[in-house]
DNA sequence: AACTGAGGCAACCGCCCATAC
DNA sequence: TGTATGGGCGGTTGCCTCAGT
């Protein structure tokens, strides 16, 4: 994928798209896919005059409107290139579960990823899940799978990663049958749900470290999102789930089987 | 080999807000 | 205080690649 953005790049620069100069209140600007020579004027002039002033450097070195952009998403030395990864995918999912769409807070926390890149992993991927579950992504249902079943998940899979590669390191947490989560789900599920959600790694706890622990709670007919105390959270948490609705381990159950 | 649809991602667009005048 | 300007941000578009047929 790497050697394609490249060739990408290389054919972009190598004029194969028509560029377009247009016309508009700021005056005369080019329009298109960035040359070789402009990402050159464009480094130059951040080395020597640092960021900022763009579209003065727009106009004075003839380079693209988006001279901005192309620097923080692309040319910038410190832009980490190529996949997401688990670590990266929990943050995002959290950050976004507190800030939505605020991609350009979210991007703070992740050094090296723009807000560009997170905004195409959440339309790409999440977004996608969603589509897939015939959900919408901003509902109530597909936000609580998120947060307790895909981060879970993610956060078991990182755990297993970091266990193959160093065998002797303590657990974070157990996903063995005795652990509060699982119990709560033993309380609370079918035993073939069961049998899923421990296969997939389904816990309930929060990640968050820096804030209170926000999880669901009953309010009348419908729950909310309310700030708790961290620590036993997660039975809490998934009590509420199944109080609210019977069809919410169906629906994990579908959620899990879209991840593989 | 040619075609097609989906996915990924860079680029574009317009709005909002802060700041200068 | 009102207006102009420019930067930042989030939503959207469109191009390229690749897998499937």
């Amino acid at each position: 994928m790497e050697a394609n953005k490249k060739n990408k790049v290389k054919k972009l620069g190598s004029g194969s798209i028509e560029e377009e100069e247009v016309e508009n209140d700021k005056g005369m600007i080019r329009k298109g896919p960035w040359s070789v020579e402009e990402d050159v004027i464009l480094s130059n002039y951040v080395a020597t005059h640092g960021d900022g002033r763009w579209n003065a450097l727009a106009r004075s070195a003839g380079t693209n409107l988006y001279s901005m952009l192309r620097w923080l998403n692309y040319l910038r030395p410190d832009v980490r290139r190529g996949n997401i990864t688990l670590h990266e995918q929990i943050t995002i999912l959290d950050l976004h579960s507190r800030w939505g769409n605020r991609w350009s807070k979210i991007a703070e926390h992740l050094p090296g990823r723009t807000d560009n890149e997170i905004k195409n992993y959440w339309r790409t991927r999440v977004s996608k899940q969603a589509r897939q579950l015939n959900c919408d992504v901003n509902s109530k249902i597909f936000r609580d799978a998120l947060r307790y079943v895909w981060m879970p998940l993610l956060q078991e899979r990182l755990q297993s990663n970091s266990q193959m590669e160093h065998p002797n390191a303590t657990q974070a947490y157990s996903s063995d049958s005795s652990s509060s989560a699982s119990l709560g789900i033993q309380q609370f599920c079918s035993e073939s749900d069961q049998q899923v959600m421990s296969n997939h790694g389904v816990l309930v706890h929060s990640i968050v470290e820096d804030e209170p622990g926000i999880c669901p709670s009953m309010n009348n007919e419908t729950f909310e999102y309310t700030n708790i105390p961290l620590g036993d959270s997660g039975d809490l948490m998934l009590e509420s789930l199944c109080n609210n609705d019977d069809n919410i381990y169906g629906f994990c159950h579908d959620f899990v089987m879209t991840l593989e």
